[in-house]
DNA sequence: TGTCAAATGATAATGATTATCAAATTAAAA
DNA sequence: TTTTAATTTGATAATCATTATCATTTGACA
């Protein structure tokens, strides 16, 4: 973690962004909270508890340089509230989202599924594709009603 | 198309609601409009040169409505407005979405290529699929140095 | 240490959308 | 045709996530 947090800051860094105690508790909340889908208020929540004189203003700024970057990725749900992940190092898909109807939970699917289906794009849609988003809603095996034991897949994360 | 409007008329009436003038043109708008992504402040002025009294929370109330209802799809591309697609009739599947990077075009793919990335993602994260979002950003065929021919689709709208 | 441009925090502003409420309207019953 | 009840409407206020503004602070470099 502590040196995901130097390779950050070095990519900041290298493009002449300042390193200041905010973006670096704002890296830090996020590295702590890689499993959970947090909104720029959650964030902003998480980040005061370790540096209390932050502003939210600063915390929106910081989530969109960081965005910009590419260490996160913003995601929408439909919902009006916009989500940041960071982004797995050397990820270079974005991963797939399964909503629950039921429970509301929030399910990642870290392998990239899209490979036959965007060779199919750029080729016939003659597409360039540089980014992908895929979600899709429905009800998780947990409100299922039915047991399934041996489905659950190590790059599904509960969030 | 008045047969479209017809039946949304009869899928209202069906389930209570009532038909109102301001609902049917919004309705035809959609159709009118059916390859374009309209804000609900598109579909709110050009619902007003039809019917100059509407009022822009009518709009978003019948938008609503017809989301709920399953006649309309409403999306997000993550910039902070959302976009009402009327639903192909008999459509089981959302079409996918081609952003463009350059240009801002959004082109549709009527096609679901989602077919065998459901299959998997219904057996091994035993997720009860009942919807997907698929969207691709990258550069569309305008925006490409090279012109080929030969690979535009019909299923493809420009919008 | 001084300089300077970037970054900050508080707060106002913005814009998409929803809530409120009196009035209008639709559809069904009489 | 009229009545009635419930839904729907339009105007406008309210809400909320986010961005703009501006004076002050700060990080990095010379």
């Amino acid at each position: 973690m502590e040196q995901r947090i130097d390779r950050i800051k070095k990519q900041l860094q290298s493009q002449s962004y300042k390193l200041t105690p905010q973006r670096e508790a704002t890296v830090r909340v996020l590295l702590e909270h890689e499993d959970d889908h947090l909104s720029a208020e959650d964030v902003y929540m998480l980040v005061k508890e370790k540096y209390p004189e932050i502003g939210l203003a600063t915390v929106y700024r910081t989530l969109e340089l960081l965005t910009e970057l590419k260490v996160v990725d913003k995601i929408n749900f439909g919902d009006g509230v916009s989500r940041y992940d960071l982004r797995q190092e050397g990820a270079d898909h974005f991963h797939h989202h399964l909503v629950c109807l039921e429970c509301g939970a929030v399910d990642e699917i870290q392998e990239d599924l899209l490979g036959d289906v965007e060779k199919i794009v750029e080729t016939r849609w003659n597409f360039h594709i540089k980014d992908h988003r895929l979600t899709f809603h429905g009800i998780c095996h947990r409100c299922h009603d039915t047991s399934s034991p041996g489905h659950e897949k190590s790059e599904v994360h509960q969030k």
